[in-house]
DNA sequence: CTACTTTATATTGGATCCAATTTAAAAGTC
DNA sequence: GACTTTTAAATTGGATCCAATATAAAGTAG
């Protein structure tokens, strides 16, 4: 009995250092989100109600709404009276993911590097350092909050949301796979390149950088994700 | 007493031409999208969970999982404990929007040119030869039907979802204003220079010639904002 | 034995009830 | 009178119960 009680945990503080109380809803939906993206729930496995309810030691309302909230994500499809299921993304959807991510990471980081501070340019580089050490899961993790703490910097915050949900997405794809050392290797020579460029506010640079940088990232998914679905085949597609 | 009730309407058929009974959450979900869209909701104004339930003649559940489902689309801002309202842009958030839209409904424009079928395209021309003569809402909503149409041809759903998403979101502040005449009819040379460039196949002057035409929607949905922001002031940006 | 119908079970959707939280109003204190 | 504390009302969040639907199993006719 995993009873993986949710700890009604420390009371987290907004920007507005106002204690927000964290409803049931919203632990449920952090839970089951990040059991999907750690690959926990793998694609296409089923989410019930009731067992997750009674895992997480709660009714089955706060997991319906959750199972909601994650539907609208993207990250879960619901289907009435059948169920939500964790998203499995084809080949064609998975390009698209990184064709959208084309078009708004590179301008994000344009725009970041000329607005970005000192203080933002240091934790990323920590990041950067962090990443050549880190474990494999580690690693996602930190590769993502990287490119989170530049594009925040573009101070475009619906767009970012746009993004991080796109790269949620795409990203649970990687986690089955260790990142291999060459791969780490190139990506930690464009991270520094990247934060490099930033600094110097050589704005286009950076774009064409980064742009290189996700095309990369893109065909290594779509090979995994190539793999993947030969092995574990067709969904209908009547 | 509106006792506006759902009708459980018609089963809608999708295009797997299998019936889907609709839950009743989706039904109000689309109802209050509806109410927030045309205006019937103002930005700002809250949406208590009993008086629509009652409006609607149902209960509370579904209402709560629509209001969650519209606050994960953006379209309300829900605070635990205190209710949801519907989402107020500010000045820099309306720009935000048009700033992505640009950076995607150009590209899916130009992807649509070359893939688009003579059938679409008749479709487009029926949606600008009525928006002609339609009335002020009408406008909007054949409009919008009118780019949807277009950028379908593109045949990247998750980016026409996105796209979808943000033009709700800026489209909202159209609709209190009456678009008048002139713009209207540089809009319709617009989308007459649009469709015509797509049939040519010539995507990348279909791709300015719309970068122009949101250009200038954002300039004048601004205005919109501009002056609604001043009457009714400021949130808290405490 | 196959195809269809019927029944049973599992699972989700919706309604009602109660608890927790917020907001306001009222009462009390200095 | 201004400020704090207490109390009451309104509202949302969560749990339990029942209904509706879908899937699987059993049964029946041909």
């Amino acid at each position: 009995m995993p009873r993986n009680d949710l700890s009604p945990s420390s009371p987290v503080s907004t920007g507005n250092n106002r204690l927000v109380r964290r409803t049931t809803s919203e632990l449920v939906a952090e839970a089951l989100r990040d059991r999907i993206l750690s690959g926990a729930i793998p694609p296409g496995s089923p989410l019930r109600q009731e067992s997750l309810a009674d895992e997480l030691g709660v009714s089955r309302i706060p997991v319906r709404e959750a199972i909601r909230q994650l539907s609208a994500e993207g990250l879960v499809d619901a289907i009435p009276h059948r169920g939500a299921f964790a998203s499995m993304l084809s080949r064609a959807e998975v390009e698209e993911l990184f064709d959208i991510r084309l078009r708004l990471e590179p301008w994000l980081i344009h725009e970041a590097a000329t607005r970005i501070s000192e203080e933002e340019l240091a934790l990323a580089e920590q990041c950067v350092a962090r990443m050549d050490t880190a474990g494999p899961d580690q690693w996602g993790q930190l590769n993502w909050q990287l490119h989170e703490g530049l594009y925040r910097a573009a101070q475009r915050p619906a767009a970012l949301a746009i993004v991080r949900g796109l790269h949620e997405k795409s990203e649970r794809y990687f986690r089955f796979q260790v990142v291999n050392a060459p791969i780490r290797q190139q990506a930690h020579q464009e991270h520094l390149a990247l934060v490099a460029l930033c600094r110097d506010r050589r704005a286009d640079e950076a774009q064409s950088v980064l742009e290189r940088h996700i095309g990369d990232a893109a065909g290594q998914i779509l090979a995994i994700v190539e793999r993947l679905l030969d092995q574990a085949p067709g969904r209908d597609t009547a």
